[in-house]
DNA sequence: GTTTGGTATTCTGTATACCAAATACCGGCG
DNA sequence: CGCCGGTATTTGGTATACAGAATACCAAAC
């Protein structure tokens, strides 16, 4: 009897009770949007176990690995709370964001195909300068989409991986900073010069274009952000 | 009766018990080199509860730890593995080695004392560049210092975190590397260049020669490593 | 009224117990 | 002799139990 190739995937779906809960947890976090308002959110382990209804042993490792992401900081004996990045570390993370994009920018020109380049300036078609502000929220979105597809596009795991975690962070503080930040035609002319330079496979300009435009936020952050701290 | 200031610093120690084995096992792990043998090294979560005199929960939490850092592998309902990083994983890791050492080069030349950069020359001050083929190894220690040198200065907490890991597994993988390597005479030139740079201030020039000179080891290995995989 | 000391309660940290999945071993059958 | 199936053992995943520490609360004293 020849054996028929069903082409099934594991029943698992690779996922242990531990990191669903990490999966649900870190949503729920990153759904409080903690910069709003500045009441301290403690995560109670036995309030969270009979929430979720597993025992504490999961929820334990699901907080061990969320205060290594940055998301909870647990304070010995006292409890895990959810962490507010201070100032200084946001302004750490867009530059480390920075220098990792950058890169990413460097990857591209030497390895994307012209047909993935192609789909960056895809992402702008609905968007001409004059609109921008008028949808200045569906904006954000694709703004954001833009970085994210730079880092894809690098094809490097690890790239991705580190940078997936500062944009979740990034995201909650930016919902914090979506209605003073005006900076969206200048972003959308800077998206479209970084475009222009992977397109024409000029590395070091690409790359300086990259690291500059994320840089240019760490000066804005520096010196308009104030509701930190 | 006033109250006298004492000036007391918390008792605590901050290390609870998933922490030291965290450290230890960490420790344990580095020194197995991996990388020299093809045995598979099995974490046995049972013994290593009993070899360290603790019960399996705080074993656990230390592996979830290391697991998430790259050091171990679990593979689920089969056990914990010490993690082999492929050639491919490795040269990521050297890309955003890259990265981010060429963007401490970029904050030193912005923000670093001139004393501060001072101290990078001084490291390289016993070897010549006709000595260093003599004392290859003793050069490999101070190649390394170097480049966690330059990540310090950058006074950037996350950049130090981020490459601290890797510079683990790097040195990991070096021992394995450390005899067929002999780019160290290339090497202490590049420096000193980039110590120049760095000295003269010049943002752009540091980055890309700190960049680039990360990237070549980069290409080195992809070229000349194939014990791997 | 404020402060201090003590007690009670709550919750983390650690240990242990239980369960289910995976592998290894062994015996039967082709 | 080899392959297949079943059982046993091992081992990770999960739940529960216990102990110590920190906070909260209350009462008593100044």
């Amino acid at each position: 009897m020849a054996t028929v190739a069903l082409s099934l995937s594991p029943v698992d779906g690779g996922l242990v009770l531990k990191d669903r809960i990490y999966e649900e947890l870190k949503r729920a976090i990153i759904a409080v949007n903690v910069y709003a308002d500045s009441e301290e959110y403690r995560l109670d382990e036995r309030q969270l176990s009979e929430d979720l209804g597993v025992s504490r042993t999961p929820i334990r490792e699901a907080l061990c690995r969320l205060e290594i992401d940055g998301f909870v900081r647990t304070i010995p004996r006292r409890g895990a709370f959810v962490a507010r990045k201070s100032k200084k570390e946001i302004l750490e993370m867009i530059t480390v964001w920075a220098a990792l994009e950058g890169m990413a920018a460097r990857l591209i020109t030497e390895q994307a195909s012209d047909e993935d380049i192609a789909t960056l300036r895809k992402m702008f078609a609905t968007f001409d300068e004059t609109k921008v502000q008028a949808n200045i929220d569906e904006y954000s979105e694709t703004n954001i989409n833009f970085h994210q597809a730079l880092l894809n596009l690098g094809h490097c795991e690890l790239l991705k991986k580190i940078t997936d975690n500062l944009f979740l962070h990034m995201r909650s503080i930016r919902m914090r900073t979506i209605s003073e930040d005006n900076r969206a035609d200048r972003s959308i002319i800077d998206h479209m010069h970084i475009i222009e330079a992977l397109e024409a496979r000029d590395t070091e300009l690409a790359e300086r274009l990259v690291r500059q435009h994320t840089l240019d936020l760490a000066a804005h952050v520096e010196k308009n952000v104030d509701w930190l701290d």
